[in-house]
DNA sequence: GTAGAATCTAGAGCCGACTCTAGGTCAAAC
DNA sequence: GTTTGACCTAGAGTCGGCTCTAGATTCTAC
């Protein structure tokens, strides 16, 4: 598949060029992105693919520096599965910790919601038992 | 029912006496804290249950200058039931939004989990489809 | 009454994750 | 042939959210 110039990536990934270039600069890509005519970056479907796992992952809190440990272990090829499915394990587990506190949140703020709902009389009354 | 120290506010609550401070200057508590003797402050019970829907807000993922804007609500006193009702739904979007994505990202590492896994042998051999 | 721990204020420092600036190269459009 | 716009590098700046320091005061236990 052709080739991807960065402002191209931005668009499709919704990261800005800046950031492209800095996740680069920080090792967050698999290889160093190809470069074209006069050194511009040309990025290759791979590369996108890529990028898309690592929004996934920071979007779900991984730290950059987790982020770009689990590339060099990708990086640095077969061997070393062990390592990276205990990477992969332990932000699962964070993963699974954040979605019972953002529950428990949603508990929280739902509860509110219907006590206010109940002040305002949209609903039935509610009482608030505090917090 | 007493009164707490800060010492005894951040044992209980998991914040450190600093975080405790700052949050006091941001403008999260709902009222000033108590007093006491020397200027110390003297938390009631229901200061810490304020704090505790902070942390949990925090812990969702709202920024400081939005829970302060919803205690200046809550502080106000009553009558402005529809904006903090605003503030919650909107925070709830977020949280709705945020347990999506987190789920996207667990499938995404399940998966590749289930690849090192198969690829270590652990389990029935399964091919990756990456990404 | 004195040592050591806890508290106070004001303000500086730090860290992660961007975000932007300055100064320059290059290709294509007019 | 020059202007426009996308790209380059190196490095500085910003922002949110703490975290720590300094220097002073006060409580607690001996």
């Amino acid at each position: 598949m052709s080739g991807l110039s960065i402002g191209q990536v931005a668009e499709r990934t919704g990261l800005s060029v800046h950031t492209l270039r800095f996740y680069e600069r920080e090792g967050l890509l698999a290889k160093p992105v190809r470069r074209g005519t006069a050194g511009h970056r040309v990025y290759s479907e791979g590369d996108v693919d890529w990028l898309g796992v690592c929004i996934r992952l920071r979007a779900s809190g991984m730290p950059l520096t987790d982020i770009r440990r689990y590339t060099e272990l990708v990086r640095a090829g077969q061997g070393n599965e062990v390592e990276r499915l205990q990477v992969l394990r332990e932000h699962r587990e964070r993963v699974l910790a954040q979605m019972h506190e953002l529950n428990e949140c949603l508990k929280l703020i739902t509860h509110k919601v219907a006590v206010y709902e109940g002040r305002l009389g949209l609903r039935d009354n509610v009482t608030d038992c505090a917090p």
